[in-house]
DNA sequence: GAATGTTATATAACACGTTATATATTTGCA
DNA sequence: TGCAAATATATAACGTGTTATATAACATTC
């Protein structure tokens, strides 16, 4: 078995080691809202949570409140509108400015995911991680010791239509 | 000024909130390296410092010491090969494998890093995050803060082609 | 020892972030 | 008023991760 530089490497190596924690807790999450059936990436909650919170956003906005790029809002807004999730129109004063909404298929998806799914998932990363303390880099090795140990799912349980086949 | 969903949501938005920290410090450390002067990626990094360690390694053992799929070592190595700063050659007992060697180039800017960049970026980090304590959360937005309030690249100070320019 | 399965790497297609730049609208000032 | 600068979004090109699959070499089994 060949060790692992990243983790040995420490602070030199800390920005690609919380990527790629986060990558895994993303994937790990995106099982959880597969397993729910709901038909959404992972990486979309956050957009509509921040619409949900805030009332209707702009590209702008958004940008500011999940914290990527406007690029990046554009085209996942434009993903969230194929899916008929959001709508978008011109702001009435400003026409260069697009506002975001929640659909009602959208508002109904928040409804439900905050009632199931949100809460799931957040026991689950809090059953990896809330109890710790300590050194980042430690906290860091045990949230990988943690998820390699009993994956994301298996901290989880979701009521949804597949609940009988995961159960246990 | 729109609230920091992500951040708000807590758990429930850990993945994200990793990675985009990650990728934020990854950014700071090329700019630190790009300073010195040497011409390669943060992200290609690991996979140096991991033959270094090790010796010659193959894709696979990579994939396991830098902690991404293999795929991903395929195109790096291919990059790294293009740089000229690793060899590959099949190893002689299975001809299936291929064996990543660092070339004399790529031993010099390890050995050259490992005097100059690496300690200045190990020290940034840990001037942004080692004395932090407490719950993983409390962490991130202290490091996060710290970010917004100094950059890694104006808590390093290394000695390169630029340093005159960058030097306080 | 030829067929079959397994393993190691390469390649293709995609996800989703970035930076750089184009376009459309609004603002501000001569 | 009209034109230049600023602002908001869209688009293009790229980086780097993923999964799925193809290919080549080795291992096994009858």
């Amino acid at each position: 078995m060949v060790e692992d530089v990243v983790r040995t490497l420490g602070f030199l190596c800390l920005g690609s080691r919380l990527r790629r924690i986060g990558e895994r807790l993303q994937a790990d999450t995106q099982q959880v809202i597969d397993e729910a059936g709901v038909g959404i990436q992972a990486g979309q909650y956050p957009f509509l949570a921040a619409i949900d919170r805030a009332g209707p956003l702009t590209i702008g906005e958004l940008a500011q409140a999940v914290g990527i790029t406007q690029p990046g809002v554009t085209r996942t807004i434009g993903q969230l509108l194929e899916l008929g999730f959001v709508d978008m129109q011109s702001a009435p004063d400003d026409q260069r400015r697009r506002l975001v909404s929640l659909s009602d298929k959208g508002q109904e998806l928040v409804d439900h995911s905050k009632a199931t799914i949100w809460p799931c998932v957040a026991a689950a990363v809090a059953d990896l991680c809330g109890d710790l303390d300590g050194p980042i880099l430690e906290q860091l090795a045990a949230i990988e010791d943690g998820l390699a140990a009993l994956p994301l799912i298996r901290r989880s349980t979701v009521a949804g239509p597949h609940a009988l086949s995961t159960a246990q």
